[in-house]
DNA sequence: CAGAATCCACTGAGATACTG
DNA sequence: CAGTATCTCAGTGGATTCTG
């Protein structure tokens, strides 16, 4: 943990020579922040809670495709790296609602613009990918 | 794949009674285009080939932990996908150089501020996490 | 040098069943 | 309703070896 700080944002140049196991990358917020906001679920479960809070069972059924584990586990990583709140109501039976946290809106500036872009350039991406595949064959 | 589309960008409400093994998520960019960039690997190389191109062995020295079959994957998916060109030069040893694609350009823009977002808001993400690993036991 | 091919380990993630 | 707990498997990805 305590190797040379390799910050790709910093320092890009091609090095050699180093041994891998003594690097240290958790100052490379690439790395260390986009990790989590990479994971499969993430983008999709933040991009709900832009809109307003939802409930677990709601986003189970605006992400049907996703595993009750997976939603737990994801919305407590978001919740954990302080995107998303979590607010448990005492009613009977119980309910949860989830919402972005300032840090998650000022997440979501960003990335929203990333997502129209994805949007805008989707045909683009699938052209490309006819083009390439065939290309091969 | 000829099922209900969903698109998560349009209709986010949450719905009821859906088979999933019907759904067509194909049409939603932000599975079908952000999958690839979500890549364990994508944004550290679309990063690295931000500022110029360079050769299979230069970024494999500037992502020292990507493993040589990784890097070839990974490469190939983006230029698929539209963002990378590949250049190959009948030298000998031949040598490879891979560059972004006006699309890639296109596509680093808002995926750049992203990546300042996460640089600037690194230690509050920090901080989030000591906070819920503290509270959490 | 820039890969392709093979083998293998780990873990991300689904299915199911159970609980407060 | 909103989870937790197992079990399990497929796919991701690493290490190694081979080639034009």
């Amino acid at each position: 943990m305590a190797g040379t700080v390799v910050n790709l944002r910093n320092a890009v140049e091609p090095a050699r020579c180093i041994d891998i196991s003594k690097l240290d990358f958790s100052n490379c917020p690439v790395r260390d922040v986009m990790q989590q906001i990479n994971g499969k679920w993430s983008t999709l479960l933040i991009e709900c809670l832009s809109q307003k809070p939802y409930r677990f069972g709601e986003l189970k059924r605006m992400v049907p495709d996703i595993s009750q584990r997976m939603l737990t586990q994801t919305l407590r990583d978001l919740q954990r790296d302080g995107y998303v709140d979590r607010e448990v109501f005492p009613t009977k039976p119980p309910s949860v609602e989830y919402r972005l946290t300032d840090l998650g809106r000022s997440l979501y500036a960003p990335l929203a613009e990333l997502l129209n872009w994805a949007e805008a350039n989707h045909d683009a991406v699938r052209a490309a990918r006819t083009r390439f595949d065939e290309a091969a064959g």
